[in-house]
DNA sequence: CGCGCTCATGTAATCGAAATCATCGATAAC
DNA sequence: GTTATCGATGATTTCGATTACATGAGCGCG
């Protein structure tokens, strides 16, 4: 009743005090009955419940943080929320979150420094607890955190992996994968392969660039490499594509660092009159929900997605809960996906 | 110095009192420099933040939300959040949001029930400012609130329109973008058109349904439509459009609610060695980033999923600053998208 | 019978910032 | 010259919960 008129002639919100005073006990034993029902009586603990189902009351949130310095929230930053290989992730983050209690914050950096530092900023301020972030970037206000806090920092990492961050992190091994895909092509007879890559700066692109490397030098063929730099976008798959494509003699296969890229890349493909896999194989990378009805079908790497976001969350909440003390660096599964955009070269 | 053991051995976030005693002002002073700068003297204005950048001080957000009752944040739940339309629609809420100052806490329902009223929960705990819902529905306990409380409740509902719930919204005239579709069609020459509809229960399908309806019986084609019924989903398009298909004298034409049902419908197509559009015109709905690449490239109806993100949030804010006393239900613009998968019926 | 112990509960300090009210010096008005 | 006014700042209460500590009833045991 008293703070009625300050929102506007509404119903406010119970406090604890109220539901304390309906019940005929102290804010005490109201505290209690939430955070631990086993230390009072269980008839009080049922003259509570009414007063709060009757109250309608529900602890507020602020003021329980503000006293156990806990938000109960994971701050996640992902460079693109409408990569649905990110989409997938955070869908695997949000439900194991949920799961422990957790709510998700979502911060969509755009690729852009300058919001990666507001969620930074945002972190620092407190309003979660722990912090993941799919990109491959670290503002310098969280480096220094981690640097003097080490490995409990609660920052973790997902799908990239640069171990000079010095932060636990879970990510598939994009080297050996990147491999895989190149002994595929080989395997089935290409020497000319063009690759597609994402941005160099990001380990993404840098690991599954060595293992092409790896494997084209183990078959004696890097000189036969043709290599354009992407953005991971369908847009740059198109264009990057359509250069190695329009080289006087193009690759017969070409491996793409994502699934949209690959998108574009069939699109070049088509607008050449080419066929694929007929004059030019094709592989992604990622193995998105669309990757299986494109036409042709997408010869891909499967990244286990929720599973990386579940095993990220895994990571946080052991640092926030104090177990693990050092850092974890996990290597999940990934698996070759061989569809029909790949096959022997005709000629 | 004095909580330093508490956070083993960690530098602990400054406080306001370290810097209003660093700066050898009050509380108060540095509490005005951050929220009415205007009210204090350059000279100590210059002093203070001299001191914040010193020790590195953020103010905590819990204690901030506790004494002004607000978070700062928007509760944005989804039903799928691996869907590319509802990914883009959530990109226009967090750019909207972050650009007002606002965060967004990230619900995904996953279609269920408990999930949302999980996210109804913490939206009462007052975990958020506001509330912005994708879905349809809306849980009992949000539904009374709005009863309650009428047009200044802070729940807002984006892409569906359900006048019943007494919520602002911003979608687009699902029934007449489903009638210029069927028109299309009419105009191509089509007369059994089959349609792959989403759940009846969203007014999403029910009003796409009602301008379906409207436009065949315009045309006197009532009596030719094929319904089946999906869940926006390829594996659901794949499935129903399949049915329609299989029926004794099959649609020449089929129009999918979603881009992702067309997707599964493109392959259902393919799988009976028919080609669209030669022998089966597909439209789908949404423009999702995709719908361009497919082969073929799908006609559709473009949504502004940007926009309705940031008309969802204008409308949220508006309720929030006590601007706008009355429901708004915002109709923003779609877009008739032809390509090359609908075209003549062959016969 | 009284000491100490346990269990249930109450009392009150506390978290960190915001906001109201008080204060104080300086200036302006009369 | 006295007083009302104003501008800048300080002192203090407040937000709503958690939690360390205090209290007091009930009980067992010597």
């Amino acid at each position: 009743m008293p703070r009625a008129w300050l929102v506007a002639s509404v119903a406010p919100m119970a406090t604890i005090q109220d539901v304390a005073l309906d019940a005929g006990v102290s804010t005490a034993t109201v505290s209690r009955v939430f955070s631990a029902p086993e230390l009072v009586l269980e008839t009080t603990r049922k003259k509570v419940m009414e007063a709060v189902t009757r109250l309608g009351y529900e602890p507020n949130f602020a003021a329980k943080s503000l006293r156990t310095l806990r938000t109960e929230k994971i701050l996640v930053t992902v460079p693109d929320i409408c990569n649905p290989f990110f989409s997938q992730v955070i869908r695997g983050v949000e439900e194991a979150a949920l799961a422990a209690g957790y709510s998700v914050l979502l911060g969509d950096t755009r690729h852009e420094e300058a919001r990666e530092e507001q969620y930074a900023a945002m972190f620092r301020r407190k309003e979660a607890d722990g912090l993941i972030f799919l990109g491959h970037r670290l503002p310098d206000v969280l480096a220094e955190m981690v640097a003097t806090k080490g490995p409990r920092t609660p920052i973790v990492n997902g799908c990239e992996f640069r171990p000079g961050l010095a932060v636990s992190s879970a990510h598939i091994d994009n080297e050996g994968a990147a491999a895989e895909v190149m002994e595929h092509l080989y395997a089935l007879g290409h020497t000319r392969i063009g690759v597609v890559t994402g941005p160099l700066v990001s380990p993404i692109s840098g690991d599954r660039l060595a293992g092409v490397l790896a494997a084209a030098q183990q078959r004696g063929r890097a000189s036969a490499l043709r290599m354009a730099i992407g953005d991971f976008s369908i847009e740059s798959g198109l264009r990057q594509a359509g250069e190695l494509l329009d080289q006087p003699s193009p690759p017969t296969a070409i491996f793409c660092f994502s699934d949209e890229m690959a998108m574009g890349a069939i699109e070049a493909i088509r607008r050449r009159g080419l066929a694929c896999p007929r004059d030019v194989s094709l592989v992604g990378f990622d193995d998105i929900r669309f990757a299986q009805y494109l036409d042709p079908q997408l010869t891909t790497v499967s990244q286990p997605m929720e599973q990386i976001g579940h095993e990220v969350v895994r990571l946080l909440l052991d640092i926030l809960a104090d177990r693990a003390s050092s850092l974890q660096n996990v290597t999940l599964p990934h698996r070759l996906i061989v569809r029909s955009s790949t096959g022997p070269p005709s000629s």
